[in-house]
DNA sequence: TCTGGGGTCCTAGGACCC
DNA sequence: TCTGGGGTCCTAGGACCC
């Protein structure tokens, strides 16, 4: 097979950055952006990695810290940043033939057969600049004949700073050297659970696992380690995959801000995530005929104190639907299902799934003319209208005042996408 | 007191069929 | 007494990713 070539672009310290880009007076500041509900710290600014700030910790935890260095808080504001990703994928596709959007804040490239013509490490170069320039943010580019290298060599370039942050790993021999140096959990691919178990047979070093039988990994492990070892080997097992994948599952779900005990309120929450996951549906052009429903208290309470509940139900509709009041009738009667009193939840969530495109699907003889056409007129006004104005238009189930709604104390203003935060702009 | 949200893929095991 | 074997489909759960 013809030697590929890939690029991981992936942005320094993303959420962070973002945030960073429009308070200059934070520049060299130490800065953390939390989760959802001000839960966690889930991106944080290179200063505060150097504070010993670690990913995921709960803020709680870390108060005294935040005090002591006065540690700059963002909530986290989605609009914010994928307007900005929006621009970094936008001048990756300007740059190379093909561009896979992999997450919000990276990107594989298909470089293959530019080196002809062209030095990876001058082209990665030349894509830093032009990000750090058109969009202000700074990012890492890894390059090597395997996605899973390219990870790799990404993960040195962001850690060496000698690298410039480019660095081509096409060369074998400098493959082996800086594998021989990172720890298997450095892998794509590699998590907690696997890390354990390789450790044990004596697998400790990305080499190490590289130079692992493949038939033994595939046998003690899985098709998927297999090919990561293929990878790390220099063996292109995972295409670029330039075209969105269209979805198989929605999920729509929210810690609350605080606890939930009253079934009305939980029925207004559940209301709330039909209502997004249907929209986040009607975008993507489908239809879905699977939801299910799920409610759970927290699970990191003591139990003998705040027992612990979990449950979830799924229901199928006759048909497939992108209507959210036939969703909302099936989530109510799930929700009435599992629904416990007595306990103090702290998070439920919905889920659409089995999707079928719009107009494919095969009615059958007995279907009313309604079930057909179903009411996307309808539909689609009210997808505009909330495009326009977040949350104009809503369902009365979900009610008007939202007291398990999520905790945003800390939100930055909506720099470049104004909607959510100008109350009267409409 | 306080611990995110949204996805994908693989696999084992059961149901079902011939 | 002794109760097949193999294929396919579906689902739940595990593991991983950012």
């Amino acid at each position: 097979m013809n030697p590929k070539t890939f690029a991981l672009v992936d942005c320094n310290n993303f959420y962070a950055s973002c945030e960073k880009l429009f308070r200059p007076d934070l520049s060299t500041k130490p800065v953390v952006v939390l989760s959802n509900n001000d839960g966690c710290v889930i991106a944080r600014s290179k200063e505060a990695k150097a504070l010993g700030i670690k990913m995921g910790v709960p803020l709680f935890q870390i108060r005294d810290l935040i005090e002591k260095h006065r540690i700059q808080m963002f909530s986290s504001n989605y609009a914010l940043y994928a307007d900005m990703s929006a621009r970094v994928m936008q001048t990756l596709e300007q740059m190379a033939p093909a561009v896979e959007v992999y997450s919000i804040d990276e990107a594989f490239l298909d470089l293959t057969g530019i080196e002809a013509s062209t030095n990876l490490t001058e082209f990665g170069q030349a894509v830093r600049q032009r990000i750090q320039q058109w969009v202000g943010l700074t990012v890492c580019v890894g390059i090597a004949p395997t996605k899973t290298l390219a990870k790799l060599a990404n993960h040195a370039a962001k850690a060496w700073s000698k690298t410039g942050g480019v660095l081509d790993l096409s060369s074998q021999d400098r493959q082996r050297k800086l594998m021989a140096l990172l720890p298997v959990n450095e892998v794509w691919g590699i998590g907690g659970k696997l890390t354990k178990r390789l450790e044990a047979m004596g697998i400790r070093t990305a080499l190490q696992l590289a130079d692992a039988p493949p038939k033994l990994i595939r046998q003690q492990f899985s098709l998927m380690a297999e090919r990561t070892v293929q990878e790390l080997n220099g063996e292109s097992c995972l295409a670029l995959e330039d075209m969105p994948a269209t979805k198989k599952e929605i999920v729509s779900s929210r810690a609350f801000g605080e606890r939930v005990t009253d079934k009305q309120q939980m029925l207004q929450a559940v209301a709330e995530y039909v209502h997004r996951a249907c929209s986040k549906l009607r975008s993507e052009g489908c239809q879905a005929k699977q939801i299910s429903v799920f409610i759970r208290t927290s699970p990191f309470s003591d139990h003998t104190k705040d027992p612990y509940y979990s449950n979830n139900r799924t229901a199928e509709l006759t048909y497939p639907s992108d209507d959210t009041r036939d969703f909302l009738h099936v989530a109510n009667r799930l929700l009435d299902q599992i629904w416990k009193d007595g306990y103090r939840y702290a998070k439920a969530g919905v889920m659409l799934s089995d999707f079928y495109t719009q107009g494919v699907h095969q009615q059958d003889l007995f279907a009313s003319p309604d079930s057909i056409k179903g009411n996307s007129a309808l539909m689609s006004l009210v997808d505009q209208i909330n495009e326009r104005q977040p949350n104009a238009l809503f369902f009365g189930s979900k009610g008007t005042v939202q007291d398990w709604g999520m905790k945003r104390e800390q939100l930055s203003p909506a720099y470049t996408t104004n909607w959510e935060q100008l109350p009267h702009a409409w």
